[in-house]
DNA sequence: AATGTGACACAAT
DNA sequence: TATTGTGCCACAT
């Protein structure tokens, strides 16, 4: 299978656990192209289109634990609520505790 | 091949 | 952590 920038961020993202939160930073940290965060958001999306939730995208934010990307979650539930029902509460978009529920790819 | 683009990160302010 | 500006990389067209 490819090695493709895509896919392995596809990988990273499926691995993250239940009730954590990761960033896109973190994630392309992980797969060896440190600057390319903003193509891990962009590698979401188009998984997005093509699987729809079949990756848990909701728990992956910026690093500031914003979600940035509440807006293409559009639908019964929000980024927020998916969130919240793992535990993991929402203010103003933003996640409380953020480091405590931050989970390192590395690990 | 060149250009546009984006769910970011970082430094400076 | 607000805002603004710049850098950055890989994909789509």
């Amino acid at each position: 299978m490819s090695d493709n920038f895509f896919n392995k961020v596809y990988k990273v993202v499926e691995k993250i656990p239940f009730g954590r939160v990761t960033t896109y930073g973190a994630i392309a940290k992980y797969i060896s192209s440190p600057k390319a965060s903003r193509m891990v958001g962009w590698a979401l999306n188009a998984y997005f289109k093509n699987k729809g939730f079949s990756i848990p995208a909701h728990r992956v934010v910026n690093r500031f634990g914003i979600l940035t990307g509440k807006k293409y979650f559009e639908g019964k539930n929000t980024m927020k609520e998916l969130l919240e029902s793992e535990g993991i509460y929402v203010k103003k978009d933003k996640i409380l505790d953020f480091n405590k529920h931050f989970w390192d790819p590395n690990i």
